[in-house]
DNA sequence: CAAAAATGTTAGGCTTGTCTAAAAAAACAC
DNA sequence: GTGTTTTTTTAGACAAGCCTAACATTTTTG
């Protein structure tokens, strides 16, 4: 069917499409897969002749519907194992991607859908993000960042910008987690830093980590 | 480290050794592996240079220590996630070997000993064959052919001569299954054909199927 | 033990996916 | 709009893993 290095490339493909990258930059994809221009190239066209994205010589990249759909099934199959290790292996959440980097290419009839039965049908990755359902159905989050919220919102955390496991271990620092329930009580005039109460805590966050998490209001 | 074709090559070398092959003739791997001799030819170099294995030109290859530890590691791994898949995701025992040969590959410092933990530390997969623990220790186990039993004998069924698909689907239509207490009730002198009867069951089997079947005495 | 058969290796080629360096096209700047 | 900079593609190479066909070695056999 696919390779892992063809599902690796429209996986990062469908993310820059989703960020509103359209069309794809050459550069732009090298960039995501650590990998050089040409070797981008070359697999344009591969993909091209797959029919699985658009491509012009020097006009950049979009996905077409097929190629779109084989992105979710990889998305979904990286989301789910990423729950499963988090919620049934014990792993921390910022240790997650990259063994589903690996298990997200593991290709069998309906090992996806069994995995997702065991895990009881979770909506949102450790993360926060939303898995696709079998179909190829994502579900579109009905969010905010919390640089939006006003002082006095009480806001439930849904999900973050990006998992870089950077931002990851700073949120454990913080003892912030996803669905974690709050009360936004300040933001500074000066530094738009945002002052935020809990159950039992009482955080400071800077404009630029308020402006990576996204929360719901409740 | 090592690619998933080498962990192939080491896996299948040391099942072939298991079952006596000393050294192992490069047409025995090519067979075992549905390969060609000259790739096996090109890949005994290869794990040779990378002191895997001992090879002599035209003499055939045995493992070294170190390449019989990382068959054992990937064996491990086979099994444990072929456990895995009957245990938690419902699959049947002759539907797991194809998964768990993509499995076996990933690869992340102690998942697999999360997994045996999360599993409760199996001591055998679903088809009765030890699991390596982490050091890349081997059960030896202590069986015998139901061929070689008498009638009157108390047994239990602990393994298998061999965990091909065909095998798995004959023993579930005859609703035998690892771990199944029988009786020896007796065996045709004509064609050593078995008669046994367990809980509700009352079953003959060629002697070539018995000859398959592991047993131990109780 | 010599011829025949079986087994194993080498030579050369193919595919996938990667890279560097050179060339081409597009975008930007004045 | 022309020249410069940036982006992208092409050309050519390489490693891994596999193949077929030709050749070499070992084993078997009369
Ligand atoms: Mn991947
Ligand atoms: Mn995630
Ligand atoms: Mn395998
Ligand atoms: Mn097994």
């Amino acid at each position: 069917m696919h390779s892992p290095s063809e599902e690796n490339y429209l996986k990062a493909l469908f993310a820059l499409e989703y960020d509103g990258a359209r069309p794809v930059n050459t550069n732009l994809l090298a960039a995501r897969l650590k990998t050089k221009a040409s070797s981008v190239t070359d697999m344009a066209r591969k993909l091209q002749q797959k029919k699985l994205v658009h491509y012009r010589k020097y006009r950049g990249m979009r996905l077409t519907a097929g190629g779109r759909k084989v992105a979710l099934d990889v998305l979904r199959k990286h989301r789910l194992w990423e729950t499963f290790l988090v919620q049934k292996l014990n792993y921390r959440w910022d240790e997650v991607h990259e063994i589903a980097e690996q298990l997200e290419h593991v290709r069998h009839k309906d090992l996806i859908d069994r995995l997702d039965a065991f895990l009881g049908f979770p909506a949102t990755d450790p993360h926060g993000d939303p898995i696709p359902d079998r179909r190829g159905v994502l579900r579109m989050p009905d969010s905010c960042p919390i640089t939006v919220c006003r002082p006095g919102d009480r806001i439930r955390i849904v999900g973050l910008r990006d998992s870089s496991d950077e931002l990851l271990r700073f949120l454990d620092r913080k003892t912030l987690r996803i669905g974690d329930t709050l009360t936004i009580r300040a933001i500074d005039d000066y530094d738009r830093s945002v002052r935020l109460t809990g159950e039992d805590k009482d955080i400071t966050l800077s404009a630029l980590a308020a402006g990576k998490i996204l929360v719901e209001k409740l």
